[in-house]
DNA sequence: GCAAATTAATGATTTATTCAAG
DNA sequence: CTTGAATAAATCATTAATTTGC
């Protein structure tokens, strides 16, 4: 947990008041707000909790596609992720070079690389390490079965990428195997998306639909 | 099915290089045109990226331990959330009321309220939840083993927490079963642990120990 | 050739397990 | 033992490839 506490550090100072600056992200504009404050606990104000949220999420009903066919392009906020080439040969290279599970830190500077060749997010970055991860797994597991067995991976070689002049800093392989466990703490938190203006205060989520 | 094919080659070729016009939006936000994938990665600065990574290194041995001047977080309240009397409450009232995988402004809400009864970040919330659905199932189960079985639940009458008074908005229940699925889209990301603008770039001296 | 219909990949979520602090 | 935290496995959902009928 070690960017946890870099968090929690810096958090302590201001007891997470989104206050003003801070700058990186936009705060949250103004929450419910809510006129708490009034009575205790008791006077806990579910409303101000739920909200709508969007929802829609378009389904299938009517298809109201008469725009153009094309597809209509990542507007900010629909689509999903759509990694470009080198997005996927930088990430697969640090794959081969060992990593596994970034940490927050890692993950923001692969992002802000990434994003040189297009849109990303962290998350994005999070879950191809996931996907990618587990999918090597399976695909391993299914080779193992077909073929005989060669178990212990060919300790292919690598390599141990040294990226920083300074000691010690290398990625460690990891084995194939990959490790049995390490806890990380990955710092990571909401984000605050305001959307603002109706909150029509749907109670709770329940989302329509299962599946 | 049947004809495995190479994903990553084919996207290789750029037949579809649709309609430069139409789309004002641009399409990709700016693929270079890679010629060859590796070319390109290959300026890709690792440095950037991979960091000692101190920590986690999971049963490290003593091996590196030089340097660290035990800045451990050890804040007061040290490691993991600890729950007040008033954030359980609160949250389990928010659980009986059919709460089960609340969303990103969800989330973000309810750790603001909660944050006056004590320190509480967001992933505290997505994690109890979580924690309590899985547990409450695993409760269940074990007792509807034991109990000959009486599946479905009860249909206890339930409650149906109304809190708004606007129409409908009552919480479902949610059949104990507890829904199948229900793909919500939760936005998160990863915090920008800059704050403070200085910025040494010290950034995995964090994180020593690793739990 | 090309667009609808299929299928293969793979991004995004949810559920199940595991680890470990207290 | 309880339960917060984190990871892995299982799933769902959407997009690109590929196939198919015209």
């Amino acid at each position: 947990m070690g960017s946890m506490k870099v968090h929690q550090l810096a958090r302590g100072f201001w007891e997470h008041e989104p206050s003003l600056t801070l700058g990186c992200k936009r705060l949250r504009p103004l929450a419910p707000k809510l006129a708490n404050t009034d009575t205790t606990v008791t006077a806990f104000d579910l409303k101000t909790f739920i909200r709508p949220e969007s929802g829609p999420r378009k389904l299938g009903s009517s298809d109201d596609k008469r725009n153009s066919p094309q597809q209509v392009e990542t507007h900010p906020g629909g689509t999903r992720w759509n990694p470009t080439q080198e997005q996927i040969g930088i990430l697969e290279m640090l794959y081969r070079g060992g990593m596994r599970t970034p940490n927050a830190q890692q993950i923001e500077q692969i992002t802000s690389q990434l994003g040189k060749y297009g849109k990303i997010e962290g998350k994005n970055v999070f879950y191809w390490f996931q996907n990618h991860k587990a999918r090597e797994r399976q695909k391993q597991k299914r080779n193992s079965l077909g073929i005989s067995h060669c178990p212990r991976t060919p300790a292919a070689s690598f390599t141990t990428i040294s990226l920083d002049s300074r000691q010690g800093n290398q990625v460690v392989p990891e084995r194939d195997g990959d490790s049995p466990y390490k806890r990380k703490c990955r710092s990571w938190s909401f984000e605050c998306l305001e959307e603002e203006g109706d909150r029509t205060l749907e109670l709770f989520p329940l989302h329509p639909e299962g599946r």
